[in-house]
DNA sequence: GCCAACGTTGGC
DNA sequence: GCCAACGTTGGC
């Protein structure tokens, strides 16, 4: 079971509507390496949900809940189910500020929409800031 | 609002 | 196939 990262601007879509929707369609990912990555993942995956613009941070968690797909109208996407809110968002400029992350992809390209969490990061971030 | 860091497009 | 011009994303 891998963990993934999903962003998405939260004036466009955001954690509060698939809590509310407990699923929904994550698609729109448009990106070549973003679809590269998306298609790696398995059903049953965990993805965190980033939000970027003004609050720039981790702030919950979904599940993949089908295998990557391509709609016709939505472009690549996947099936997630709402899993958690954090009621502490992990943001940027603290994982930024942690030497532990150096190398991340969202450290490293700030445009990428979808990327894995490798087990260095993921440890990190479920030890010390979950 | 600006711009760096990409990605895409189209003329050659 | 190269690359200049343009478009987009997202942090600042």
């Amino acid at each position: 079971m891998a963990y993934f990262l999903l962003k998405t601007e939260p004036s466009d879509y955001n954690l509060d509507l698939l809590e509310k929707s407990k699923t929904a369609f994550w698609d729109g990912v448009a990106n070549n390496l973003a679809i590269k990555h998306l298609k790696t993942i398995q059903k049953g995956d965990l993805c965190f949900i980033y939000h970027t613009g003004n609050e720039k941070a981790i702030v919950g968690l979904a599940k993949a809940i089908s295998l990557p797909k391509e709609d016709e109208a939505k472009g690549w996407g996947v099936d997630v189910s709402f899993e958690k809110r954090y009621s502490k968002p992990i943001t940027l400029s603290e994982i930024k500020a942690d030497k532990n992350f150096e190398g991340f992809d969202l450290v490293r390209n700030s445009r990428l929409s979808v990327m894995p969490v490798p087990p260095p990061y993921l440890e990190v971030l479920l030890n010390k800031y979950l």
